[in-house]
DNA sequence: CGGTCGCTCATTGTTGACAATATTGTTGAC
DNA sequence: GTCAACAATATTGTCAACAATGAGCGACCG
């Protein structure tokens, strides 16, 4: 009955879309009514999200969604940053034809989404051109290891695409990565995402100064 | 009386270890005996290490301890390169009189152990250092990922140490790390690791293509 | 009035039994 | 002799009950 391997995806999808935001108690018998599951399924995937970093589990005391200071969202971003270097200098080095008439596509959305101010879809498209890289590249180690730091970091994600005048900034920042991977150029692909996420710390530092 | 947390660390040290070779099946209930616990702990720890890449399970078959093919290898050696090149770079950054000394006298070791073919020695010496760079570099996400990526490829690593002519290869590029996280050039110590890391995937590419 | 002791309750930790499933060995027919 | 169906075994998956722990709270005592 109870589909073992499917409620820790459930339950990662919903701490990381928020239904569980960040410091919320996880009490296992919670947990199993709404995931129609038995306790010990529950539990497993606490151990399970807990090494993956989303839940930190006190003895007795239960486990929690873990909260992600600033300082913490920028280590993350920057491993996320080193990582994703390497995805992009493989992008470059893999991409077919198609790879890059459909990496021009999304970019061009992404222009589209801007000039309409629809915020919404311009983060789809993100996390698309993001996810295509990431396929393109062929690198499995590194786009696991780059999807649980998404995971992690994206209550910090989410503030900051409410940034004014971010849109445009993130956008050619995107034009510039997949102006590289077409070229088939690897280090200017891997420069360009990390001067792409480089931004996204400076502002994360910024904030965090702020606060 | 059943020590939940400790006995993941145990049970992982055990894999990395050799104890547990790759293949072998993880049968639960040989886990509680040999840990003293209950079958419910050992699943927990069957689960986290699964999450960490060590183990594979398949659902009603059981557990076995996760083979690395030598592609694996390199793709997890090319993440830590990655992300040792970001710790070598804060290290470079953060290192105190102190620190700088101590990496001097590591080093300095290793020279002995190398001079001496004392292959366990220069091990050890090995994990010390990169180990105590990530230390110095405070960068607990990234120290954390490599440490699970060393654990993951160990038994390739195995294999590397014993190929002649490899300790005084290994030993220069070391020296040239410490060197450059001496003067506190960080471009520098990101370069001399991502060249000894490269070394080190040049040698399992090489072993990859004779098989 | 304040602090500490002990009680109660919610929740987690652990155990054991049972059901479900895969693997292995065995039998029997062709 | 070979193959298929079937029985026996080994192992995992699930569940429910019980023990243990920590937190909150009120009463008791200084």
């Amino acid at each position: 009955m109870a589909r073992t391997e499917s409620i820790v995806n459930e339950l990662r999808n919903d701490i990381v879309a928020g239904v569980f935001p960040a410091g919320d108690r996880l009490i296992e018998l919670q947990l199993c009514e709404r995931y129609a599951s038995g306790r010990a399924v529950a539990r497993a995937a606490l151990v399970q999200l807990e090494s993956e970093g989303l839940v930190v589990r006190q003895p007795n005391r239960g486990a929690t969604v873990r909260r992600i200071s600033v300082s913490e969202a920028i280590e993350i971003t920057e491993a996320r940053s080193a990582l994703e270097r390497l995805i992009a200098a493989r992008a470059a080095r893999n991409a077919t034809e198609i790879d890059r008439d459909e990496l021009r596509g999304i970019v061009a959305d992404m222009r589209i989404s801007v000039a309409n101010g629809d915020a919404a879809r311009y983060s789809t498209l993100n996390r698309t051109l993001h996810g295509r890289l990431c396929e393109i590249g062929h690198h499995e180690i590194a786009t696991d290891l780059v999807h649980n730091l998404r995971n992690r970091a994206v209550s910090h994600q989410y503030r900051l695409a409410m940034m004014p005048g971010r849109p445009n900034e993130s956008l050619e920042q995107h034009a510039a990565i997949v102006d590289a991977v077409v070229a088939g150029d690897e280090a200017a692909a891997a420069d360009a995402m990390e001067a792409h996420l480089g931004s996204v710390l400076s502002v994360l530092s910024r904030w965090g100064d702020a606060h």
